[in-house]
DNA sequence: TGTACATCAGTGAACGCGCGTTCACTGATGTAC
DNA sequence: TGTACATCAGTGAACGCGCGTTCACTGATGTAC
């Protein structure tokens, strides 16, 4: 039977899926212990059997959250150019099922602003988590010669359009104005690519 | 000598100015209401002679603090091609002064994840000073042939990427990284502007 | 001009609420013999 | 294999704290006559 280690695995697991969720959705305010506790189908109390504070959660979540991120957007990327990798990916996060369901969506996007005033374990995850995912839009690409420099250089600005874009579209009610956020970020999002050097 | 009226707008200015600056260091969550206050050399109840809720007060800073921020970024551009009012509004805005001084810099920065989830009275405030920085640095421009609807979609690009690039430099600690963060975008944002059509 | 009253910006204490955290307790699982 | 005890994931109630909001009150300014 499931013995008593496999049992508190189980819910460590249950833990991270909703405060991830909940972190996306509503962000770090949003993520109090008794709602990702209730979420969890626990009781309040049981939440300092798996951690010591809110904090470490919130870094723990966040690294479960975007283990999922990175299957989603990076984990199968094809051996394409680097102009033909930011734009697929572009047109994959500049969405409007992305904007419109935060909960699995990006959450790098989702505490972008957030990050940068909240305690350092939080801080600390969020960068490098921002580092692995710039990573893993650079690697495992591409014959072609854009050096590693510049191709960072891009991911960069790549990765600040699409949280920047996706945070903008959300942020505005009307839907034809944060549509066209979209897709004017998705367009421009597919240009930062810099040419292969001539070799 | 001070009228009563006089006075009454005057502590209004102070409560303003006050949670401009907090909003845009600490976010909504931060502009708390005893705070602002404090800030403003008055106690917590006469907050309720200004305004009805902290929500309205929300909505008014924001508006009160992008007016301050057009004045400073768009205010006194110069007629200058369209590349080229890009290229330096991006070299104004991602600067390491108004990274590591959020407190006078952009609010649509400071609060872009967290205005997707405010009330209503902010959110709207939100879009409609989104819109306003966005015609403020499409016009005036340029003599050469940028057809307007491919100005506005750089220009939501552009401020995509400006709000996504300021974010994250905030968010990362080791400082090399987040230098890095802001020259990568600067040098993007530069080159979002399109192309003037040939006639 | 002087007096009596009304107005109202601001004070300071209190309120209920949700938050993170603590803790005495329960009862099923695991261990020693 | 059976019994006695130890462990520990989870319960449920309580805590102090900061929050937004309310309210009885004060005292200077404004108004009526």
């Amino acid at each position: 039977m499931a013995s008593r280690t496999e049992l508190k695995e189980e819910s460590l697991r249950r833990i991270l899926d909703a405060c991830a969720s909940r972190l996306r959705e509503e962000g770090l305010a949003g993520a109090a212990i008794a709602n990702v506790m209730r979420d969890a189908g626990l009781t309040h109390g049981a939440f300092y059997v798996h951690f010591a504070s809110k904090s470490e959660l919130a870094a723990a979540a966040l690294r479960h959250a975007l283990l999922d991120n990175r299957r989603r957007w990076v984990g199968k990327l094809k051996r394409e150019s680097w102009a033909q990798r930011l734009h697929s990916l572009a047109h994959r996060y500049l969405t409007r099922t992305h904007r419109d369901h935060p909960a699995d969506g990006c959450a790098l996007a989702a505490v972008a602003t957030e990050a940068a005033r909240s305690e350092v374990a939080f801080r600390r995850a969020y960068e490098n988590e921002l580092r692995k995912s710039l990573h893993g839009i650079c690697s495992g690409s591409d014959a072609e010669a854009v050096p590693t420099d510049q191709r960072l250089d891009d991911a960069i600005a790549f990765m600040a359009l699409c949280v920047g874009g996706i945070s903008l579209a959300r942020a505005v009610s009307e839907q034809e104005f944060s549509d066209r956020i979209l897709d004017a970020c998705a367009a421009a999002a597919s240009r930062i690519a810099s040419a292969p050097s001539e070799s």
